[in-house]
DNA sequence: TTAACGTATAACCAAATGGTTATACAAACA
DNA sequence: TGTTTGTATAACCATTTGGTTATACGTTAA
């Protein structure tokens, strides 16, 4: 068993994995209903127009990308929300309102001059 | 000329688009980059290790998810990003964290009982 | 008016994506 | 034990994606 550490810094790559699997109407319906309360994988596949197959898929991209945990009970797969992948999401989107504030700064800054 | 009026909704294929034009490295440089200042698409793709076709169709996914915008001078076409769309994008992951935090109420209301 | 520069786009290609059906395995139950 | 239920995965397919090169079109400058 791998212990994951809580990784300060996302990588290309997982920030990649991460938009991604958040780019699917079907995908981001399941985080939601997951972050109410955790679901099977046949609870989930029950409300969706397409086969358990696709939304088997659908919950690996989203475990791949952090974003949902899954834990077995009996032969069920109970699918949770991972929230802290979320806020971590939130984060990326907080630096990008840095750089454009920092540029608003110097803009005023520049005006201020004389 | 279309006016352009502030949709208060975004719909699916609407953040279908935003969150796969987040989720490729170069897109998000070109998104810091053009935060901090307009730049056109020469200067854009005389960093990237790909040719000018490639960033420009690169560009063009983030236009057509709003995220940045772009606007003739002269021959040059000056691209910058468009801070409001960014913004939105933060908007929908403040969603999940409210959806989040009526679950955790709903538990401690019903650890209160009794 | 030509030549050079910046941009746009077409045609092409390999790989990834998002779905399918079919099959196998593991746990619960009659 | 055998059957049903829940999950996992393989093989397949059409479409999309992300890159390429080549070409065309405006705009600027010589």
């Amino acid at each position: 068993m791998v212990i994951q550490t809580q990784s300060q810094r996302l990588t290309d790559d997982e920030v990649d994995r991460i938009f991604h699997a958040l780019a699917d109407a079907t995908r981001r319906d399941i985080i939601q209903r997951t972050l109410t309360r955790e679901q099977s994988l046949t609870e989930l596949a029950a409300d969706y127009d397409m086969s358990f197959a696709a939304v088997h898929k659908h919950v690996s991209v989203l475990e791949g990308a952090g974003l949902i945990t899954k834990h077995a009970n009996g032969r069920a797969r109970l699918v949770q929300a991972n929230p802290s992948m979320l806020r971590k999401v939130r984060g990326l989107l907080d630096e990008y309102e840095q750089i454009w504030r920092g540029r608003i700064e110097r803009l005023d800054a520049l005006l201020a001059e004389d």
